[in-house]
DNA sequence: GTGAAAGCGCTAACAG
DNA sequence: CTGTTAGCGCTTTCAC
């Protein structure tokens, strides 16, 4: 920058004048300026700027989800990284795996990183940590589950309502035994999943089958063949996540029922539809949910400090086929 | 830090060290030093010191590929993302969606940033700018697409050759009519798949049916059709990336033809064995690339200046059913 | 409108 | 082993 000023012919300040943008400068020295950084191919050093900038930004915010590899992350962070890039906004990305002790890791990192905020879905049971690991006015946006122990707003599936919808569809089709295999209890989703679930069930007095700790397709294909295995198996299946789901396709089809036993899943997948039968599913909108939470917190960047807000994303039931399987005889007259 | 240093009764520069890890210092300080810095919550502003330091390393690297919602490009992320939180190293992520100008923009705005490293799948035509834009000594390990006009490091997938195979594969089971289906032919990777399909069809003299620009499944699932649609249609589809499969198997689907035409398509992806029939794909390995390219660049932080490299990963043919239909009777008289 | 001086939070160099 | 001084590249404050 010295080397501008010298080349130019003005002072520091000047230059610096000119590289923000400011308008209270003669514009020939801004020729001039402008053209010596060309000669010199300088950049303004962003460290060092926001080192005495009173509004310290670094135009970074973080994002801490599940897995990127996952499409329903992944779908999220796409919404997520389109709404900053159109605010010149860039992205850390992290992935939890449900590891709390990776979250507060992230969250520290990005926190010395001076990112402008956080996007963050929960892994631990607690953020209480977030008040203390965190520099005071970086706000938070929560998404996919709320927080405990820390005041942020939250963009939220409507899980417990799209949870009901799908069994009651499964009801209205005549199934009586209807299953619900989830992901780890400690998961506030599967929580959700599973209380609308048993909701739709208690209204008419069924009894539920329920498998949860399914972290994996894997472990979601075992159970299904174990619980279809049963001498008086259920006739349906409401699965809790997109990898369940995908693994219980794959038992059903393994053992030649998958023309036999309803599916309904929560979050739709790539392909769902191509699959024989298609799969229906309670679709969540990452990309919705992706946008409101940058929008969010956008706006707390920006200083809005109202209360915090809680948004919810509506959830779709998408009838391909799979859910709409009706029990067979055998399983009616048993 | 001057607060630190005043509670705990030392000077700055002590306090500096501890923060830093300096093994010169006496343990009694270090205690108090350590006291106070938990006392006053205190974190070092990484800006600032990153400002002074010798090695002015930010512990960041970006990645840029073409869209962090395409299965292969997260699973790329993924593994990058492992490779570097292995190292205590953090990714800045950004989608080029095949745009040249975002590709300029992106690098640009993370050398700014300071990114020690770069990870790029290259979108436009020519990398040149590399050099004017990116401070000196900012390493740059080219993934998916070698670069022109700028030396790195480069991880690649051997994609003529598994195109070869794919259509030796397609011949072998008695396919002389097979058309190509591919994305932008600007795209690297489509002009290598393309070339290894020419290839294979050249040293039997046999005739091509070729489309490309083909950006998405539904452009993909319209060429599809239109090619069925001939008088005498290709009985085998080699699919030149993801998402022209999954258009071609809607095609081949809604024609009722998914039984009768053969199909292998370049990338592997999720489900691709559950359809009907399973398809049959060249896999690349996006998480052994990750992992290479991350490899490559590390190394290259840490000062590696021998010539660029080119790191060649396999591909692998996975045969699922699509890939094995034989051409119909009627296809093979006419 | 423009410039000189001070200082953001930290570390390098050197002295003790 | 510890402290002092200077200065990284930039923006602020406040005179001109």
């Amino acid at each position: 920058m010295n080397d501008v000023a010298r080349t130019a012919g003005v002072s520091l300040k000047t230059v610096s004048r000119v590289v923000n943008g400011e308008t209270t400068v003669d514009p020939t020295l801004v020729a001039r300026v402008r053209a010596a950084v060309a000669a010199l191919n300088y950049r303004r050093h962003l460290g060092a700027s926001m080192l005495r900038r009173r509004d310290r930004r670094t135009g970074t915010i973080g994002l801490l989800i599940e897995d990127v590899g996952n499409p329903f992350s992944a779908a999220l962070l796409r919404a997520v990284e389109d709404a900053a890039r159109a605010r010149g906004v860039h992205v850390l990305t992290g992935s939890l795996d449900e590891d709390p002790e990776r979250e507060r890791d992230l969250v520290r990192a990005f926190a010395r990183r001076h990112a402008d905020g956080l996007i963050l879905a929960p892994a631990g049971p607690d953020q209480g940590y977030l008040a203390t690991e965190l520099p005071p006015d970086t706000p938070v946006v929560f998404v996919e589950r709320a927080a405990t122990g820390f005041a942020g707003d939250s963009v939220l599936a409507r899980d417990a309502a799209g949870a009901m919808r799908a069994v009651r569809h499964l009801i209205a089709y005549g199934h009586r035994r209807i299953a619900f295999l989830g992901d780890l209890p400690q998961i506030q989703t599967t929580r959700e999943r599973r209380q609308g679930y048993l909701s739709a069930l208690g209204t008419l007095g069924l009894r539920p089958f329920m498998i949860d700790g399914l972290r994996s397709s894997q472990a979601a294909e075992a159970a299904t063949r174990s619980l279809l295995g049963r001498t008086r198996p259920p006739t349906a299946l409401f699965t809790g996540r997109n990898l369940i789901t995908i693994g219980a396709v794959r038992a059903l089809r393994g053992l030649g029922r998958h023309r036999d036993a309803a599916l309904v899943g929560f979050d739709d997948f790539p392909l769902a539809d191509l699959l024989e039968p298609a799969v229906t599913v309670i679709a969540q909108d990452p990309t919705a949910m992706g946008h409101a939470a940058a929008r969010a917190l956008f706006e707390r960047i920006d200083g809005d400090t109202e209360e915090p807000r809680e948004i919810s994303i509506a959830t779709t039931l998408i009838p391909r086929g799979s859910g709409e399987l009706r029990p067979r005889v055998r399983a009616r007259g048993s």
